[in-house]
DNA sequence: GATCCTGGGTGATTTAAATCACATAAACAA
DNA sequence: TTGTTTATGTGATTTAAATCACCCAGGATC
């Protein structure tokens, strides 16, 4: 895909003129990663702004031991890394390429710059931050008040709705990633989440296999939730 | 305190010009809220951003039943209600005055059309929004990974902080809150802050009483994180 | 082939914190 | 004054989830 069809699809820059988008497309720069290797590391300081064109970007925070904490998995036309942009702030995570990975990088100097004489993309980049906000709060909520199979049940139904959007509305539906990743993201043990599929597998709502999570019963799941 | 100098003292609108104080001045409205009142409601559509000029407000979330989890208890000069402002979604907390308050409210359209004519301002309101982003992905990494006693030493050291900052840097400081709004920005029950103060208690480390607790020793409450 | 990983599957045990169930004491209202 | 409400203080019990301790299967690698 062109990068003007691309910046299209992009959320933050949805309601963009198209003489913005071409504007904007002259100050993306390309970068490639190989699965596994690391763009960014909490602290250092941020200067950009990533949109994935290919592949898939895991964010995570590190704790004390090797342990860690996955923020999000990204796919592609999500962007990340936009608050060290406004800010010049320390990156407050790690970004690791799960697989071979294109992005489009937007320089924090660059951008500003734009930006300031745009109304249209100071509307859309409020609204895009604002919006990050709500659902940042929304885990919060969820972690507080949501047992680990109701967060499960809501996580996969997430995940779902995404390949729902890719136009993929088969009855079952696929999600590739390690039951690891998943605990991660739910800020949960590896053993607790296997516990937890199997009792959906038990009632036939899904059913693994390795790197593979597949979805039978989005119905069923939706009661899991609490 | 005189509207020009309040809002000078606002992070979010720290860094503008004398002349765009005095634009924003004249775009504020007052408004009063005895104890007890509630300012807006979850679902409420937002249209406004409201600044603290006197008292105290608590923004919380409702959970199925009666329970509620307090996001955030503000104070003079704080500022609330900005998301909604941004993209007039439907607010995501309740906002309850916890005393007599005093509130400036500044509505999205005017400060719209004030944001998209002034770079500076553009900056700043990136600048606070992106750092309250952070501050919330911190308080979810908290929640995940640091255990009552940890997270409640963490929380009383933050909140004393700000009285720091309010000149009164004697050896004792006074937290004024219950034990249940406490519990309830923790994420936990009013019995477990209550043992658990117990225990600083027992150590010499703060004092309790009716609404108010002391706290004697940060340094010793300092090595009870982690 | 053997051997090492990585990812998955499950029991047994431990533990942090919630829940339940009171009791006391100050604050407030009748 | 006497209830009534609100905030605090603590024991006993329960429970969700982490931890520990293994197992196996399938690729990759030697």
């Amino acid at each position: 895909m062109n990068p003007l069809a691309l910046l299209k699809q992009i959320p933050l820059f949805g309601t963009f003129q198209p003489a913005d988008h071409e504007q904007l497309a002259g100050l993306l720069r390309r970068r490639n990663l190989k699965k596994g290797d690391v763009l960014f590391r909490k602290g250092d300081e941020g200067t950009a702004l990533y949109i994935i064109i290919k592949g898939r970007m895991k964010i995570t925070v590190p704790s004390k031991l090797g342990d860690e904490i996955t923020l999000a998995i990204l796919s592609p036309d999500d962007f990340f890394g936009e608050m060290a942009l406004l800010d010049s702030l320390p990156r407050s995570a790690d970004a690791t390429a799960v697989e071979e990975t294109l992005l489009y990088v937007l320089n924090r100097s660059d951008f500003l710059s734009f930006l300031i004489n745009n109304e249209n993309a100071v509307r859309a980049i409020l609204y895009a931050l604002s919006s990050r906000l709500r659902k940042t709060d929304d885990f919060l909520t969820e972690v507080c008040f949501l047992n680990i199979s109701a967060r499960l049940a809501r996580r996969l139904l997430e995940m779902s709705e995404s390949l729902i959007h890719e136009n993929k509305p088969g009855s079952s539906m696929e999600l590739k990633l390690t039951q690891k990743d998943l605990a991660s993201l739910l800020g949960t043990t590896r053993e607790t989440i296997n516990r937890e599929l199997k009792i959906l597998r038990d009632r036939g709502i899904v059913s693994t296999s390795r790197n593979l999570i597949t979805i039978h019963n989005r119905e069923l799941l939706k009661r899991c939730i609490k």
